[in-house]
DNA sequence: GCGTGTGAAACAATTCACAGCG
DNA sequence: CGCTGTGAATTGTTTCACACGC
């Protein structure tokens, strides 16, 4: 697999595309040139090109792409055509919110289990699940194949969480606590931080 | 106001580092090197120091930062030390996080207004407000100095309502929603999309 | 002819390294 | 002496432009 050499910011294009493909194929748009896919997607045709260059030859010269085609290609590419298994920390408004997010199953991301610190909450149902102790964390994270963790917990508690989540065997975390975190390398983080995206447009108004 | 030649990669580091800044100045630290900011950010210490540049010079050499006046400074350029007032349009579970998210508050992020479509929510209370149907937006958002919406409703309506919202007088839009908006030049837009953000990590796991 | 795939060119961002100041 | 501020060097990304194949 082509993990390395190929640059971060083009992976997080990738998403944009299969996004705008699978959205056409539903639509039964069968071909698409690397220009209307871009005006779509609001990025350069050649950039789309170039981007897709990374990892063979989808296209056919004078014609486009097939719709379907390049969606399973980008699908493959990104590991989208498997499930994926996520531990939910933290059932407080986000938590809930994130429970019943359709478009989670809609991509193969499932979320499998919900941790809370909160005695209170404990045992109590959300959406189809019951939140749990933390205590039960590795057992089940092992259990149920999660790969990957949402922190959804106040900021003060969310690199110790983050280090547990590591700990039982957690390789990618969605942060939404309004910090930085600190892990070990091969560690995957992304971070959803409303507050920084606002401000960085208020800069601008 | 240097508002162009300051690259928007570099416009959206400041937040991150007014952050920490904020969270050492609440624990009494008074003084900061690059080196130490760099540390918590998770950035190069040369880097901080090349984009606090593109503002003015805010340290004093072979010492370093003055932790509350940096932070200051940074405020005052990204327009943090003032009040925002925020549309937000969708009563789901989504906009009901956000609601009652109180990070926007500490920020000076105030929703000021919540619209939504649905006859059976409105005129019921979501956190300390009443939804409202989207016909009273116009007049709303004029009378309450809004500047920002957020869209927390569904793709397929995503477009159209953020027209409507910048028809409205909205300058600064933040979209939850998954698919890509069109909007005039000058229209600040960000998008937060956690398939996305998810899909981008799993290609390297 | 049309649109892909791709080197080469242009542009942008980051890091280096050090003069200069407190 | 230590750390900032900043040109210069390096590295990374995007755009250009055109050969090639359908």
């Amino acid at each position: 697999m082509p993990k390395t050499n190929v640059p971060d910011v083009v992976i997080r294009r990738l998403p944009l595309y299969l996004r705008c493909l699978t959205y056409m194929a539903e639509r039964g748009h069968k071909v698409v040139s690397s220009a209307e896919l871009a005006k779509w997607v609001g990025v350069s045709s050649a950039q789309i090109r170039k981007d897709l260059s990374f990892f063979g030859e989808f296209g056919k010269q004078g014609w486009g792409y097939e719709v379907s085609y390049l969606r399973d290609q980008l699908q493959r590419i990104l590991q989208a055509d498997r499930d994926w298994f996520i531990a939910l920390v933290g059932a407080g408004a986000l938590g809930h919110a994130l429970i019943n997010y359709r478009t989670f199953e809609r991509w193969h991301f499932h979320i499998a289990a919900v941790f809370d610190n909160d005695p209170q909450k404990v045992g109590t149902p959300l959406g189809h699940l019951l939140v749990q102790p933390m205590e039960e964390m590795r057992h089940t994270i092992q259990e149920r194949n999660i790969q990957i963790g949402i922190l959804a917990i106040p900021a003060e508690h969310a690199q110790q969480v983050a280090e547990q989540l590591v700990e039982c065997g957690v390789r990618a975390i969605l942060n939404y606590a309004p910090i930085n975190l600190s892990l070990p390398p091969g560690i995957r983080v992304a971070h959803i931080d409303p507050v920084s995206s606002l401000q960085s447009m208020t800069f601008y108004l």
